[in-house]
RNA sequence: GGUUCCGUGGCGGAAUGGCUACGCAGAGGACUGCAAAUCCUUGUAUGGGGGUUCGAUUCCCUCCGGAACCUCCA
C-alpha cells in the first residue's frame, strides 16, 4: 500500500511520490507567537505530526525533514508588547512576548504528543534572506516600491490564484478588497514595509523596515528545504491569501513551476457548535484545557485532546464538545490498558497502517482499532501488537496523560479529608439495609451521591457477607 | 456577488454500483430490596427531486440546507 494524499492544488487524492526518497521534505505554517495557542491551533500541529510520523515510518526516521516555522515578526506581536509591557522599550517588550509565548507553545505541543520538527526556524533569523528574495523579485519585475512599501505585483504572474481557484477579475467583482492608492492592483500585497523609529525594523535597500507576512515562509522554506519541496501544510484559511502569495513569491523568485508538489490543509474546529471566538466566550487555549477546569469543569490531558482530534478526518470540520472528549477518553484508556506495555511492530495485518496511508484516514484507524480490541482482550498477540502500533503511529503513546494523575490526586485528597464521614455513613446504611429499612438506606445513598461519592454494593466472595465499596465520582 | 467544500441513525463516524460497519448513548433481559457496576440481547440513518443503470447511499444534473475563504484567524 502506498501513501496517498489529498492535494489542494489538484483537488484530488494522489499517490505521494517524493522528489528524493532519501530526504522527504515538508513545511507547515507554525504559530505567530503573540498569544497562547488555542485548541484550533492544536489541530494542524497534531495532523501534520501524524503525517510526519507516517513519513518517518515509511521512508525512515532519518529521511524526513519537517520544518515548522515560528513567526516572531508581526504587528500583532508589537501591539501585544505595547499592551502587556507599557513603558518598556519596544524591542525588549517584544522579546518578552515572543519568548513567553514560544515556550508555552513548545510545552503545549509536546503534551499533545507532537514530535519536535527537524527545524523550527524563526522569522527574525531570516531577515537577510527576505531582503535578498525581495530584491530578486524587484529585479525580475515582480515587485515594485510605492508609498514606502515594496509590493508584489500580482499581474506579473500569469497563473496567480491557481491554488485557491480564484481569478483576479472575480475578486475585484467582490469589491471588498481594500484599494490603496499606491497599489497598482488591489490584490498586490506587501513584501516589505517601512518602520517608524519606535517600531522594530531592519536596514534594507528600501529603508529601515520589516517584512510582510507572506515572505517569511517563502524564505524559510527555501533556506531549509530548497526551492521546490514535497509537502506544504497549514490550516484551510491559509489557502488564500497566505499560501497563494507564498507560491507567487517563491515561484517568481526562483523561476520554478511549482513551490511544493502537495498542498495539504486541515479543516476548522468549532466549539459546541459555534465558531470559536473571544466574544462568544468559547475560546480555549490548549494550556487552559489541560491545566484548568475551564472546559467541562475538569482538565483534559494531551492524549485525550489528541484522540478527540484524530477521531475525525483532518479535512472534516470538528465540533469540539465535552461528550466528544469523554468518548475520546474512554476509547483511549481501553486501548492503552491493553496495548501500552506491548512492543509495537510485529507483522500483523497492517490494516491500520493502510488506513493512515490513505490520506490519513484516522477515523477508519479508530474503527479498526475498535474491532481489533476484542481480539486483543482475548490475549491474541497479533491484535495487541496492532493496537500498540496504532498508538505509536498516531503518537497517542507519546502524548501526556497527566490529567489522570491530577484527577487521581483530587480523588485521593477528597478521600483523605472525608474518609471518616463516608465510612460512618456507610456503616449506618449497612445497618439500615440489614434491618430492611430501604428508605433510610436510599436516603444515605442520595446524601453520598450529592457529595460526589458513588457506591457499589458487593458480597464478600469468601464469606458471603454484605459490603459496600465507594469511590469519588468525577 | 465570486471561490472551495460538506449533508449517512439521538450523537461521533466508516465504507460501498448489489444485506449501510464500528463506538457512545437508548431499549429489553440477567444480577440487585431498588440502584450502581458487570454480562447478554436489541431498535433506529444515506437531505428532496430527476437522470444513467438490472440495481444508486455511491456516478451525473438540479433544488434545499450548512460551512470556510475573498479582511496578515489553524
Amino acid at each position: 500500500m502506498t501513501l496517498r494524499l489529498y492535494n489542494t492544488l489538484t483537488r484530488q487524492k494522489e499517490v505521494f511520490v517524493p522528489i528524493d526518497p532519501s530526504n522527504v521534505r515538508m513545511y507547515v505554517c507554525g504559530p505567530t507567537v503573540y498569544d497562547f495557542a488555542h485548541i484550533g491551533n492544536a489541530r494542524p500541529a497534531i495532523v501534520f505530526d501524524v503525517l510526519y510520523r507516517l513519513l518517518r515510518h515509511t521512508y525512515g526516521a532519518d529521511h524526513v525533514t519537517y520544518v515548522r516555522n515560528i513567526t516572531d515578526v508581526d504587528d500583532k506581536i508589537n501591539a501585544r508588547a505595547l499592551r502587556d509591557y507599557p513603558g518598556m522599550p519596544l524591542n525588549e517588550a517584544i522579546r518578552h512576548v515572543t519568548e513567553k509565548t514560544y515556550d508555552q507553545y513548545q510545552k503545549d505541543v509536546t503534551a499533545l504528543g507532537c514530535l519536535p520538527p527537524t527545524v523550527q526556524p524563526r522569522a527574525t533569523e531570516h531577515i537577510k534572506g527576505m531582503v535578498e528574495m525581495i530584491r530578486t523579485l524587484v529585479g525580475r519585475g515582480h515587485a515594485y516600491e510605492a508609498g514606502g512599501e515594496v509590493l508584489f505585483d500580482v499581474s506579473s504572474m500569469k497563473d496567480y490564484g491557481a491554488l485557491s481557484g480564484r481569478k483576479l477579475e472575480d475578486q475585484m467583482a467582490g469589491a471588498r478588497v481594500a484599494v490603496d492608492a499606491h497599489k497598482k492592483n488591489p490584490g498586490d500585497f506587501v513584501l516589505w514595509k517601512q518602520s517608524s523609529p519606535e517600531e522594530p525594523g531592519w536596514e534594507s535597500p528600501w529603508g529601515r523596515g520589516r517584512p510582510g507576512w507572506h515572505i517569511e515562509c517563502s524564505v524559510m522554506s527555501k533556506a531549509h528545504l530548497g526551492e521546490v519541496f514535497d509537502i506544504h501544510g497549514g490550516g484551510l484559511d491559509l489557502i488564500f491569501p497566505h499560501h497563494e502569495n507564498e507560491i507567487a513569491q517563491s515561484r517568481c523568485a526562483h523561476g520554478t513551476s511549482v513551490m511544493a508538489n502537495y498542498w495539504m490543509h486541515n479543516g476548522f474546529l468549532q466549539v459546541e457548535g459555534q465558531k470559536m471566538s473571544k466574544s462568544l466566550g468559547n475560546f480555549y487555549s490548549i494550556h487552559e484545557l489541560m491545566g484548568t477546569d475551564a472546559f467541562g469543569g475538569r482538565p483534559w490531558s494531551g492524549d485525550v485532546l489528541r484522540t478527540a482530534m484524530l477521531m475525525s478526518h483532518y479535512r472534516q470540520p470538528i465540533d469540539f464538545t465535552v461528550p466528544r472528549l469523554r468518548e475520546a477518553e474512554a476509547k483511549l484508556s481501553k486501548y492503552r490498558e491493553i496495548a501500552l506495555g506491548a512492543v509495537g511492530g510485529g507483522d500483523s495485518f497492517n490494516r491500520i497502517e493502510n488506513a493512515l496511508l490513505d490520506d490519513l484516514n484516522t477515523p477508519l484507524a479508530f474503527t479498526l482499532a475498535d474491532s481489533i480490541y476484542n481480539d486483543a482482550l482475548d490475549g491474541k498477540n497479533w491484535a495487541i501488537a496492532e493496537l500498540a502500533k496504532f498508538l505509536n503511529l498516531t503518537g497517542l503513546a507519546d502524548a501526556t496523560s497527566q490529567n489522570e494523575a491530577i484527577l487521581a490526586q483530587r480523588d485521593l485528597d477528597f478521600s483523605l479529608a472525608n474518609d471518616d464521614l463516608v465510612e460512618a455513613k456507610l456503616s449506618e446504611r449497612l445497618a439500615a439495609r440489614k434491618a430492611k429499612d430501604w428508605k433510610k438506606s436510599d436516603e444515605i445513598r442520595d446524601q453520598l451521591a450529592a457529595m460526589g461519592v458513588s457506591i457499589k454494593d458487593v458480597k464478600d466472595p469468601a464469606s458471603g457477607e454484605l459490603k459496600t465499596e465507594w469511590e469519588v465520582k468525577r
